[in-house]
DNA sequence: AAGTGGACCTGCTAGC
DNA sequence: TGCTAGCAGGTCCACT
């Protein structure tokens, strides 16, 4: 489910509410991606920092010795996975089957409801160490980085055979953009699927970086795409979805040229184009 | 190094 | 109505 926007919705609902608040206590339920490597007790009694986010993680600072006294602090690393969504929770305790994480305190009980367990929730020394670092090692820029230009996403493209596709999605280049905004992005840039990476021309990179930003930017404006488990922290749930110009939409007409729109498969995942509008 | 396919896990829907 | 196959927002890992 939750990318990019997804993610960073999720964060805006709950980190300023939980910012400076106590951890009272942190249950885990059946395993999740990882083990959450450490003892759970150990976490009681910290300071909540702000909560950031990289690519698709959250990082949730928890600090021991208050938030400025330790540089850098510990903290979790959370993953919502595919199905995974962050709420408030009113008590202790799971309320249904798939809630498997649970970080109460005195700002408010926050609860992971992860249907597929795809999702993680990771201990790590700090963000740079441990699992934590390894995982957060490989990701590629974060969209609206100002590093992420035309002439970068042409540099990194170079030479690899893959599809442009599969490419935007591996999130080594650029991170945030999963298989529905990866699909947006390619029709808004009138971009084939399936056109080998290295042979996306200067030009098109220019327009394939503003158009991952513009489809982004717009998801989040809409609070990120519902299909099925997301919501923030309050329950809310968004609406992008009913906005798609492509994704989802096989054999129904492209918004721009009537043209049914098709789906195919790149990578075992479904991709959806306008056979018309995006070109080799 | 880069590409491919399998793995993880559960739930829902379409089709027979 | 009930079963089964196929599909779902992610990404790590082993293998070629």
């Amino acid at each position: 489910m939750p990318e990019l926007p997804e993610v960073e919705v999720t964060r805006q609902s709950f980190a300023s509410r939980i910012l400076g608040a106590h951890v009272l206590s942190l249950r885990m339920g059946k395993p999740l991606r990882w083990p959450l490597g450490c003892d759970p007790g150990r976490l009681e009694g910290a300071t909540v920092g702000p909560v950031l986010r990289r690519g698709k993680y959250l990082w949730v600072p928890l600090s021991l010795a208050g938030i400025a006294a330790e540089n850098p602090p510990e903290g979790l690393l959370v993953h919502l996975g595919m199905s995974g969504a962050l709420t408030f929770a009113k008590s202790l305790g799971p309320s249904g089957p798939h809630d498997h994480f649970e970080l109460d305190t005195t700002a408010g009980l926050l609860r992971l409801t992860d249907p597929r367990r795809f999702g993680a929730v990771v201990w790590g020394a700090s963000m740079a160490s441990g699992l934590p670092a390894r995982l957060l090692a490989s990701l590629g820029l974060e969209p609206f980085d100002e590093a992420m230009t035309g002439a970068y996403l042409h540099q990194r493209l170079k030479g690899r055979k893959v599809s442009i596709k599969q490419a935007l999605l591996a999130g080594d280049i650029v991170v945030g953009a999963g298989n529905i905004y990866a699909c947006e992005a390619l029709f808004m840039a009138g971009i084939d699927p399936r056109l080998a990476a290295g042979l996306v021309s200067r030009p098109r990179c220019d327009r394939l970086v503003l158009a991952v930003q513009e489809v982004l930017r717009q998801a989040l404006a809409m609070g990120g795409s519902s299909l099925r488990d997301f919501k923030d922290a309050y329950g809310s749930q968004g609406h992008f979805q009913l906005s798609t110009r492509v994704y989802g939409r096989e054999g129904e007409p492209c918004r721009t040229c009537a043209t049914p729109v098709r789906r195919l498969v790149q990578g075992q995942r479904s991709t959806f184009f306008c056979p018309v509008c995006q070109k080799k």
